[in-house]
DNA sequence: ATTAGGTTGAAAGG
DNA sequence: CCTTTCAACCTAAT
């Protein structure tokens, strides 16, 4: 953790001088509650805004599986374009303008070359947790340093400071959300003055000065064939959204997310004003007030974790935990990760991105993400437990550990109810390898990066923190519950409309066959003129058996953890906490790196 | 060492 | 639409 740029309060920054000031977009599209913007027009009497496009970011990759960067697909870029375009119309009403540059390669490079060539006194950019942006604006820093320009870094995208609460926390994140919230307390207010004017630009010298680009001028082939999702971006458009959303003040001070329905999505279930927050077109402290307005003027409300407000505090938690956790975004060398060993590649994986499981829930779920760039939370949840540990697996039958009989297991209970006297056999950790290098369920990691390049909310902090929650690598550990991909979303729309909608060569299955289409009788299928296998395709595997053999595997890999044979870093010391007997028992193997440490 | 608690499971029963 | 059961996880707090 790093030390974060120090805060300088509004009376400084308004006493400060400089001659011309830089306010550098990134995330933070937004006029309101702007702190780095205040700071520079207070203090300077030209303010250069400024948005430097991110080759590194938006390069077009070819190779990519859709249209779009290797980082992010067309709709997320649309997204980013709209919001620019957006923030250029409201600064102009202000009487400056949004200046564009194009970095050739490293933004930050960008970014100083016109501090120098413009001669800029003062930076303000809104502070931002991600270790891309940590390095970009690091680089940047020291070039400011060392040229004397003052710099002004204020928190301003997240509800709190989370390099605060790490602090408050003892040094280390909350891991809780219930610790996260008593160390949190209230939220800083939004800063909401009104202006009418900006101060003008300054002379940009000899630097072309284009509009916000058009979406099919960054080369990526022919968009013709794109679906354009119904989310526009941009900081109206989520001022706008917000209201509307805020409007039904029953719907707010009931709202419980759990509660809400996945398959909605004429009129989704929640306010999605995710892609919004993702990009700073919207403040979360002015959303986060605005939800308390309504709470006040209404006689009950729900109460986080389940609440509306409660969202925007589980967005924080992510902030601040992948903040105060180095390798966050990966199982190895992540202390809070479980060590699962899975396997990195495979068709099946495939076949989930692409939207062919021939589960028409699961599918269904990952066009609408290719198609909108965005799904409801629960839908996320349940493609990610499909992928991960809930059902994409080989059907290998010849387990060396079976045949070998071994328990493993050293939870006490386990062994009082079932096992009183019997000698608990270790399962040694090379057998746990050579096991599950047969294992074909697949990476978090992998699952998460088709979700950060499609997702138009798609956010680091928190798209991490979802999936090592939803693979029962961190946070969430109850690996035996199990989102199935029949029962789960027909609950809350039995006669399959959403997936009618998404997956039109279902759309005349009768309702009794849609969720399995294959175990439709074929005249069924015929009269539906949707044959599985040939227009769609078949189960790639069997739920039962599946989820049976995962939450299996689950529980040897948990088993590993807890003996301490974390094959990355091999410190058992904080995994070991469980007491297990293994008196006079087969030896564990000699290759494992540590031996399970006594208790008791 | 023990216990309580955990935003979002499924299936069965009322 | 509610609760209970199922089989049972881990973590934090005590």
């Amino acid at each position: 953790v790093g030390d974060p740029p120090p805060l300088m309060d509004a009376a400084t920054a308004a006493t400060a001088t400089a001659a011309a000031a830089l306010v550098w977009f990134r995330k933070g599209l937004r006029v309101h509650d702007n702190p780095a913007l205040d700071a520079a027009r207070r203090s300077a009497a030209r303010v250069y805004p400024v948005f430097v496009l991110d080759p590194r970011y938006l390069r077009p990759d070819p190779a990519a599986p859709s249209p779009g960067s290797a980082r992010a697909g067309v709709a997320r870029v649309r997204f980013l374009l709209e919001s620019l375009r957006d923030l250029d119309a409201r600064l102009r009403r202000l009487g400056s303008r949004l200046l564009v540059l194009r970095a050739r390669d490293d933004v930050s490079d960008a970014v100083c070359a016109a501090l120098k060539d413009w001669n800029i006194g003062k930076l303000c950019f809104e502070s931002d947790t991600e270790p891309y942006a940590l390095a970009r604006d690091k680089r940047v820093t020291d070039f400011a340093a060392a040229s004397g320009i003052e710099v002004f870094s204020p928190v301003s995208h997240t509800l709190f400071d989370p390099a605060e609460i790490i602090e408050k926390n003892g040094g280390r994140p909350p891991l809780t959300y219930q610790s996260f919230v008593a160390t949190a307390g209230e939220p800083p207010k939004p800063v909401m003055e009104k202006y009418s004017e900006l101060p003008p630009i300054g002379d940009t010298g000899g630097y072309e000065l284009l509009p916000v680009p058009k979406l099919e001028e960054l080369g990526y082939g022919d968009l013709s064939q794109e679906y354009i999702p119904p989310f526009r971006g941009g900081e109206t458009e989520a001022l706008k959204r917000m209201r509307e959303s805020l409007q039904d003040k029953e719907w707010v001070a009931k709202f419980e997310k759990p509660k809400g329905d996945p398959s909605a999505f004429l009129k989704p279930a929640t306010t999605v004003l995710s892609p919004y927050l993702k990009f700073g077109c919207l403040s979360a402290r002015y959303f986060y007030h605005c939800i308390q307005d309504v709470y006040r003027s209404t006689k009950t409300h729900t109460k986080p974790p389940v609440s509306l407000a409660g969202q925007l505090l589980w967005r924080d938690f992510f902030y601040t935990v992948s903040f105060g956790t180095p390798n966050f975004h990966q199982m190895e060398g992540n202390k809070i990760c479980k060590q699962i060993p899975w396997r990195e590649n495979g068709e099946l994986f495939v076949a989930w991105r692409d939207g062919r499981t021939g589960y028409p829930w699961i599918d269904a779920i990952m066009i609408q993400l290719r198609k909108w760039g965005w799904m409801h939370h629960l839908a996320r949840h349940s493609v990610a437990c499909f992928l991960t540990r809930g059902d994409l697996r080989a059907g290998r039958k010849s387990l060396h550990a079976r045949k070998k009989r071994v328990y493993f297991t050293s939870d006490s209970t386990f062994s009082k109810k079932k096992k009183p006297n019997s000698k608990i056999k270790l399962f040694c950790f090379t057998s746990i390898c050579q096991l599950v290098s047969d294992m074909k369920y697949i990476h978090w990691e992998q699952g998460r990066d088709v979700f950060e390049r499609l997702l138009i909310d798609s956010d680091w902090a928190i798209n991490n923190g979802n999936w090592l929650w939803l693979s029962c690598s961190s946070f969430f550990y109850q690996y035996h519950r199990i989102y199935s991909p029949i029962s789960f979303g027909k609950k809350y729309d039995p006669n399959g409309d959403y997936i009618r909608h998404f997956i039109p060569v279902l759309k005349d299955m009768p309702k009794e066959y849609i969720y399995e289409p294959w175990t439709a009788p074929l005249s069924v299928q015929e009269k539906a003129r949707c044959i599985v296998g040939k227009d769609y395709p078949k189960p790639v595997v069997d739920h039962e058996a599946a989820s049976k053999e995962c939450r299996k595997r689950m529980e040897e890999a948990y088993a590993s953890n807890r003996l301490g044979g974390n094959p990355v870093k091999g410190n058992s010391s904080n995994s070991s906490r469980r007491k297990f007997s293994d008196g006079g028992q087969d030896v564990p193997d000699s290759s494992m790196s540590k031996q399970p440490r006594k208790r008791s």
